[in-house]
DNA sequence: ACCTGAACACCGTTCAAGT
DNA sequence: ACCTGAACACCGTTCAAGT
């Protein structure tokens, strides 16, 4: 079972300096060109191990959720540590937005059993009947999934440094104030929460929103 | 005010072709040079409408999202009324996947300012509370547009006829059937449900979920 | 003002040839 | 068995030239 390692191309290899590649430049940084002068070999060499780009996508991404999954702390209490793994989902994806993206585009993979596993049985131990286990544990996972997808597209939107980010709300803030609030009561009133608006807190709210609904299933 | 049309091309008649594209053929099948062919023009007449590819999804995207809206009945009773939306919505990203990507890739778009509208002041008509409200149409929002993607990615993956359909979702379950029960209690159960669910009524169950959370705010 | 289409600078992927 | 890198068949986008 030894694995030759020092030397030699491996899966392993390739798909980690693929995630470094990600991360530094964003999905349009990894080509197979980055990859070979990175790795300093040859296109063959990596499809020899990887079938082709979108598999070495999924690879990565695979590995950054079940890092996520396996390292998720198993809470006693089932609400607490439901909350817990969804933070840690929101955190890994808000690091790797591309893990986002390419979630919201392949899913039965792999990366989402242990996901829905994890929330499926959480969601068992706080005692959802079963009736209503599988609908619900499907719309939590969605939930997490559309928000990480939306956290992705934002932190490709915002690349540069974080002065960029609040000058992006504030932008869109005001285009949504100067609506007609005739037209756009919502919207109009919403553009001041939008500027001060915390993601993560926002995404917390809603988990706890899904788990008050669970509640009232008992 | 009056608009050239017998001949001659506008950002609408682009645009309405890139959507027949990719309604026919997927989001692989819009080039550039399909375009051109379609309207039997050249590169440079596109351009000269359409700032680039991306510009040009994003008005397709915009065009389909702003016809549901505008299209979904206004139901008297709120609580009818927000499931009738988000159903149109996901009806609509079932006809068209790539509307379902390109909103989980590109938030903060005019169509999405209407969904929020939508969602937002439904939400306020059925008395949540101011404090909670925000937060409330953001997770209502995200979880549509989550499944959305989800939706998008499942038919992109099932592009055949609706006979491939079972057959994934049975290898799949059976998948997942063979998995050890001690090691992974709640997919292994998950399985059978998994062969038999409806997509739209367990997005339907989630909406309700929702809907139940947010019912205990008040 | 609007359109044409050759040309450019990229991609992912293949494959004959090497060790 | 594993690796190399020239070559192929594509892309999106530009731009000088036309009407």
């Amino acid at each position: 079972m030894a694995k030759r390692r020092a030397d030699g191309l491996s899966k392993e290899v390739i798909v980690r300096a693929a995630a470094a590649i990600l991360d530094d430049g964003g999905e349009a940084a990894l080509t197979f060109r980055a990859l070979t002068a990175r790795l300093s070999t040859g296109y063959g060499a990596i499809y020899h191990h990887v079938a082709n780009k979108s598999d070495l996508l999924a690879a990565a991404t695979d590995d950054v959720i079940a890092r996520v999954v396996r390292g998720a702390v198993a809470d006693a209490e089932p609400r607490e540590a439901l909350r817990t793994v969804a933070l840690a989902l929101f955190d890994a994806i808000d690091e790797h937005p591309w893990v986002g993206a390419q979630l919201s585009r392949e899913p039965w993979r792999p990366a989402l059993l242990e996901v829905y596993e994890r929330i499926g049985s959480l969601l068992d131990a706080l005692g959802v009947p079963e009736r209503a286990l599988f609908d619900a544990a499907g719309a939590l996972v969605n939930y997490v999934l559309g928000v990480a997808g939306q956290n992705a597209a934002n932190a490709r939107l915002l690349t540069a440094e974080e002065a960029d980010r609040s000058a992006f709300l504030a932008s869109v803030s005001a285009r949504w104030e100067a609506l007609d609030p005739d037209e756009y009561p919502f919207v109009h009133k919403a553009a001041a929460h939008l500027r001060e608006h915390d993601d993560r807190a926002q995404f917390l709210a809603g988990v706890d929103l899904f788990l008050a609904g669970i509640a009232t299933l008992r």
